[in-house]
DNA sequence: ATTGCCAACTTGACACTGCCAACTTGACAA
DNA sequence: TTGTCAAGTTGGCAGTGTCAAGTTGGCAAT
């Protein structure tokens, strides 16, 4: 009674799946700097040259986390705007879960903006980074549709994005800040809802 | 006629410096990612081992070049925000001199959010960031004296740096984002001057 | 002037990395 | 049974960071 073979019948099963688990398992014990594929191949109990036959390199590897990331991005805002009616408790809403999502997995989401590290022009990954985009964008159309209809959405989704990956960047920065100068440092869920509400205020018509 | 010793008759003359130099030297030719010790330490025209005599290991010359690099943002910034008088345009000044410097010398600013990097307890690393946060307060505290007076300045402060350091992060996935949605993109520069009205508008008083 | 000392630097080694070429294994189809 | 080809292994190369031990050169005190 052998583990049956997932897809076809071949050696491992499932070997690319079982890669990248370990990638993430390694990446969320180690952080992304203690990433190796051989300690991925080692993890999954293959050898060190394993992992290069089903993505290439280790940009290969880690541009596929990258698309996975995206993708947990995109359902966390997804789910936290659908729960919440109103326009701008939900932009607010999904800055958070973008935050929560990207605390909780520092690692696995730092590899979506090493351009170092990916392969940008990896077509899976500029779709996943589209479709992440558009969730933002849908939130800031609807936003702008009751408060502005002549803000350019476009500038504004970006500005959005870049405030939400501008909080991750910055948080431990600002932790250590605040430890150090003495000043409190409020919830980060409290800043973001701050943040959304400047911003909105900003987006507003005047 | 030897070159006369800069701090002390040692060996090299100044070889902490001369190796900061070739460090950015390969940064700026070759990405973070192309930084090594032994590249470094080869440029200087020293032994593979030598620059650990003098910052410890990897990490220690890293987290100098962080803090020149914040050194970096700092004057920038400083000299944009004096040059303009009215709050609003200095603010809108202030980042666009962030985003300047951060993607001329890219790798050399990357280098201070890399916290995997660098040593993010030393002092020195500390007291730059602190400075350099009170450069944007600075401008902050400027506008809300003027504009609304009842805002919380560190929380804005977060959300203005968060936001610059955001556009930076985002700016080359944006790039490609508007290259393979179609979308036009505006040059950032512009960019950040209508994220800067935006915001304004945001931190006015109601 | 000789001595001793010590920081600055070199040398050599170890374990690790990504990647490449050549090889073996196993499944499936003719 | 045989052929074929993807899947996985083995071994090697060049490169890395870091450590231990050795060397060099200047300076201060004897």
């Amino acid at each position: 009674m052998t583990q049956a073979p997932l897809t076809r019948g071949y050696h491992h099963g499932d070997l690319p799946n079982a890669l990248k688990r370990a990638a993430l398992d390694v990446i969320d014990e180690k952080g992304l700097g203690g990433f190796s594929l051989r300690e991925v191949a080692r993890r999954a109990g293959v050898s060190h040259a394993a992992p290069a036959h089903h993505f290439g390199d280790a940009a290969g590897l880690l541009t596929s986390l990258a698309v996975d990331a995206l993708g947990r991005m995109r359902t966390a805002m997804a789910e936290a705007a659908e729960a919440e009616p109103d326009p701008v408790d939900r932009l607010a809403a999904v800055g958070r879960a973008y935050v929560r999502v990207s605390r909780e997995h520092p690692g696995h989401c730092q590899v979506v903006f090493r351009t170092d590290l990916v392969d940008t022009e990896n077509p899976d990954l500029v779709a996943a980074g589209l479709a992440t985009f558009e969730v933002v964008r849908g939130v800031v159309a609807d936003l702008a549709e009751e408060m502005n209809p002549a803000l350019d959405i476009d500038t504004a989704t970006r500005l959005c994005w870049s405030t939400m990956q501008g909080v991750v960047e910055i948080e431990q920065k600002m932790r250590l800040h605040a430890r150090h100068s003495g000043t409190g440092l409020s919830d980060t869920d409290g800043t973001i809802t701050d943040f959304t509400r400047m911003l909105v205020e900003g987006l507003r018509a005047r």
